[in-house]
DNA sequence: GCCGTTTTCGGCCCGACTGTTTTCAGTCG
């Protein structure tokens, strides 16, 4: 059992009890653990496991709810969901993701009209039934009509970078109305999410309605489904949601924090202005009537005696504190890069020659990269065996002097087969300037087969860093079963660096297992795995990921210039 | 259901918009 498979059957509990008309506090206090549960390195059942009082240690987590766990872990499941599975069927969970209707409506369709599925939902509000009932009137039932037939594909979250270009070709038109002064994107998009469910973005502009009228024109814009004096709410062609708010100039700092999130940093930074007499909206810190911040984000933090936090860090997982005490690190940034150690091309399943991809990241402003093609376990990308890595290996020493200021490093994306071995020889290996090994087949493995594949990796003398360590690929595919705390104390051990892929489809480690081989004095290095010379592109996103550990540049090895990096590789 | 330098009860962040009512509950972020 999974801390994720755990996590996930505590949201189901929390999404039965809403149903049910549960208190609303003891719905927060469930999805509170969930939360918490998910920034868990270690393995839940292992800290179950160390004594009864450990899993209450655990913020959000009592007496109740640890003994949850326990018999979810034990057991798979709990007494009290079997239960309340019984009561509620499965697919009345599916009416909420229609949009207006929340926990109250769907219970009331169910309890009172025994909808139980979209199905019986649409047949129902097909013959009028909905709207017979109190609370619901023709709009709604004609809404439920509007959208039922999309509900399936509703609430689904996209990646960062579909995120991040949506939001950048809106703000930018927005941007060149007359009547606008700001506009920014927050959210989680800001916070550089991994992957974003809206998008939120906040104007200043002195015709709320032309710029309102703008984004509903706009040809990213398929359908307006909300408008206010002051906040529109737009579904977007790739069916991602954005609301736009147009807010004053002295609150635009106050917006901005409000509606940057996520919700828990807020919640906990709107308790610090309640203990101070104060109180936090989107129009700014006010004791009583009067405006204390608002202007800018950087005046309501220190209003709240915080630093300004980096909107990477905002999840209430440790920064408030950091910002109390002015301890807030000083994050890497994209100028920080110097190397950049994955990349492939033509020699396996890339497509850019090795002069080419060298060219690339020198006009990027790279001074070294190293050329990791795929080893010949990747057949379907055309992987190198030992004597065509070695050929490799020769062509690229010749294109070493066909360009300058760059340095590259002969490198190799190593497999770490399923019988733990890896997929060169040790005396071709031996040759390498860096070799990356990596997972990409047997990930669903049991644990235990898992861990002594990367052990065996970890131990071999010319495996210099763990590429893409889980193999999990966002939305779509769970990584590999890791003990993490294991995996992470070896690779101290012996000197390997851990990999934050780019590549927003990946973005592997993630945030909250950086932050942990970072706290393990293990070397980050941000690579693009880049495929083409535009894959180079993606680096941003692996800083980003990097800033949400909370990684400076200290922490991240190809922030050092080409020969500190050098000295960094173990010599073996 | 959690939490506590107001500690075993009584709190638990805040506001816009919509639809259904006619002063407000529900939804949403």
């Amino acid at each position: 059992m999974r801390n994720q498979d755990i996590a996930n059957l505590l949201d189901l509990t929390a999404d039965l009890l809403e149903i049910q008309g549960a208190n609303s506090f003891r719905i927060r206090a469930y999805r509170s653990a969930v939360r918490t549960i998910e920034g868990l390195t270690e393995n839940l059942a292992d800290v179950a496991g160390k004594g009864a009082g450990e899993l209450t240690k655990l913020p959000g987590i009592g007496k109740d709810l640890a003994q949850r766990i326990v018999e979810i872990i034990q057991s798979g499941t709990t007494t009290q969901l079997d239960e309340l599975r019984e009561e509620v069927p499965a697919g009345v969970l599916d009416m909420l993701k229609l949009p207006g209707l929340g926990p109250k409506k769907v219970g009331a369709l169910f309890h009172e009209l025994h909808v139980t599925s979209l199905d019986e939902l649409k047949q129902a509000a097909e013959e009028g039934r909905v709207s017979l009932l109190k609370g619901f009137a023709k709009k709604t039932e004609q809404s439920i009509l509007e959208n039922i037939d999309a509900a399936a594909q509703f609430g689904q979250r996209v990646s960062i970078a579909e995120a991040k270009r949506a939001a950048e070709a809106i703000c930018d038109d927005l941007r060149q109305l007359d009547c606008v002064t700001q506009v920014e994107v927050a959210g989680s998009c800001r916070r550089s999410k991994e992957t974003c469910g809206d998008l939120d973005i906040l104007a200043v502009a002195d015709s709320p309605t032309e710029i309102m009228d703008r984004l509903s024109e706009h040809e990213l814009v398929q359908a307006v489904l909300q408008r206010g004096d002051t906040k529109q709410r737009v579904r977007l062609i790739n069916g991602l949601e954005a609301d736009l708010r147009v807010v004053p100039e002295e609150s635009f700092g106050a917006a901005m924090q409000y509606f940057t999130g996520s919700k828990e940093h807020n919640v906990e930074v709107r308790r610090r202005a309640q203990e101070r007499g104060l109180k936090l909206n989107e129009y700014g810190l006010f004791r009583g009537e009067e405006s204390v911040a608002g202007r800018t984000e950087e005046d309501v933090y220190a209003a709240l005696g915080l630093g300004w936090v980096p909107p990477e860090l905002r999840e209430n997982r440790g920064e408030i504190e950091l910002a109390e005490a002015n301890k807030l690190p000083k994050l890497v940034e994209m100028s920080d890069i110097r190397g950049d150690l994955h990349m492939h091309t033509t020699a396996s399943d890339g497509e850019a020659s090795i002069l080419e991809m060298a060219q690339a990241a020198k006009d990027r402003g790279l001074s070294y990269i190293a050329i990791t093609d795929h080893s010949k376990r990747a057949s379907v990308a055309n992987g190198l065996d030992d004597k065509r890595l070695l050929k490799h290996w020769k062509d690229i020493e010749k294109v070493r002097g066909q360009i300058s200021g760059i340095e590259i490093l002969k490198g190799i994306e190593c497999d770490i087969l399923e019988d733990a071995t890896l997929d060169i020889s040790d005396e071709v290996l031996a040759e390498a300037d860096w070799v990356i090994a990596v997972i990409h087949y047997g990930l669903k493995q049991p644990r235990k087969q898992i861990m002594e594949r990367l052990l065996n990796a970890i131990k071999n003398p010319y495996v210099c860093a763990i590429g893409h360590p889980s193999g999990r690929i966002v939305n779509k595919r769970q990584g590999a079963d890791i003990d993490y705390p294991e995996f992470f104390q070896a690779a101290a051990d012996y000197g390997v660096f851990m990999e934050i892929n780019a590549n927003p489809a990946r973005l592997d480690l993630d945030d909250i297992h950086a932050a942990a081989a970072r706290d393990k004095g293990i070397p980050i290095v941000i690579n693009t795995d880049a495929h083409s010379c535009g894959g180079l592109d993606v680096m941003p996103y692996g800083v980003a990921q990097a800033r949400r550990a909370g990684l400076e540049a200290k922490d991240v090895a190809n922030t050092r210039t080409y020969s500190e990096f050098c000295k960094m590789l173990r010599t073996s």
